[in-house]
DNA sequence: ACAATAGTGTCTGTAAGACAGTATTCT
DNA sequence: AGAATACTGTCTTACAGACACTATTGT
């Protein structure tokens, strides 16, 4: 793995975050202002660099907990999207960052950090429809942590990362619209999701709203994956038709 | 993304291939001897630190060129399957690897390069089997590294990339057979590959064998999706069974 | 009663798994 | 003719999409 007569580049290691949630019917995400050149006052997704003794998920847990004051109580996962690292995409030198997906509940209005002027919510198609909106690559990072987000929500459980518990059906149902970025068909949905093995669980529960007939609450089911997954149509995606 | 105040962690950058080939219908993986410190004698994935005003993906295809002759005429696609990054995962101290993973057609034999002793396909159910052969956390990066191959073949055209052009329907189910670890059927194989559109393309050439009827041959499509996607069963696993 | 939301049932097409049979070559 | 490999067709079942209906609340 060692090759002493070459030099080896020297670089930064950075953490970034695509922390997503479903607010207003929309998936959004936690970008904050920077504070600091390069890119002040820009939006950007949080993140820092690592530090000595961290390995990468320690760092993306700290960041997490840094910029939005929640741990793993309520982050059930984080994911790792990928490793960015054009030479030239930090202008401070040579920084590679590793992007984490972190699929959050509705969580308490994220406050700034020490290096944030501000951090709020910004809806994920407002960033895809106008990939300029972000200091350094992260647009692209944006991009692919909610098409990697999409994927998960087909085969895995990590939907009801999105639901505070105890949900309803209808509200699961939100979750994969707002993702998916297309409405579906509610009575397909229950059929797929009570089949699915271990991915819901009944509580006995009911939540009455204003109006019409109250809905029966579940909270997350022991199966990690989908059985059968819930597919989307190839047709189906997050991104604006072109 | 910047925290002046506290130290950042100091760490290199390295990128190991788990390059994948089908050989005597099973999946195998290129590794070498390591001829230096730490680790001497033990085998290993090909790999290398980034040089500067490399990114991961330059780094990726040198090493590939370097290790086994080879450049992009002959693999089509070089995959990032993650950043393995534990603190003590490599004695030297900090040293943080991206994994990336290129599938192989029949390649000329592997020449040892110049920091390894020796290098040769070993079939992939040996180290996952026993995963206590490879050095650093190199087991460990080779099981994902299968597993992102295996959900890969479900979706996309690259188990292609596994067949030298022209190839037979036969070929290709062998390289399906070879990397998920499952018998398939030869009839409803043939069913699914023709009504993917794009998947294949015929030459309207035949090749002959020693012995039966002649194959037809074909060559890799236009699509890189699969429609339908040629699902595994969910009880299928290229891993043995615990 | 009526509006509003929650949940069930049915019909139909598509594709998957299982399996029987036909086609083309060489010896 | 027979062996070996290549390829095609059919039957059944499971699940997806589309859509009509019933159930339970508040006003």
């Amino acid at each position: 793995m060692e090759r002493p007569k070459e030099a080896h580049a020297v670089v930064k290691l950075a953490v970034d975050l695509v922390i997503l949630t479903v607010l207003d019917g929309r998936l959004q995400i936690l970008v904050v202002e920077r504070g600091n050149e390069p890119y002040r006052g820009r939006l950007a997704l949080p993140g820092g660099f690592m530090r000595p003794g961290e390995d990468l998920p320690t760092t993306a847990w700290r960041e997490l907990q840094e910029e939005t004051g929640v741990g793993p109580a309520h982050i059930p996962h984080l994911e790792q999207v990928g490793a960015y690292s054009e030479p030239d995409r930090d202008p401070r030198g040579r920084v590679v960052t590793i992007a984490y997906l972190a699929l959050a509940p509705d969580l308490p209005a994220p406050t700034p950090g020490s290096d944030a002027l501000n951090a709020a919510w910004v809806p994920a198609h407002d960033i895809l429809a106008a990939p300029t909106q972000l200091a350094f690559d992260h647009d692209t990072i944006v991009a692919d942590a909610v098409e990697h987000a999409c994927a998960m929500l087909e085969h895995t459980t990590l939907a009801t990362a999105f639901c505070t518990t105890p949900f309803t059906i209808g509200d699961l149902k939100s979750v994969y619209e707002a993702v998916w970025g297309v409405p579906l068909d509610i009575r397909n949905f229950y059929r797929k999701v009570r089949r699915a093995d271990g991915f819901i669980e009944a509580t006995g529960e009911k939540r009455a709203s204003d109006v019409g007939r109250p809905a029966e609450l579940f909270r997350r089911g022991l199966a990690t994956v989908i059985n059968p997954p819930m597919l989307r149509t190839p047709a189906d995606s997050v991104r604006p038709a072109v």
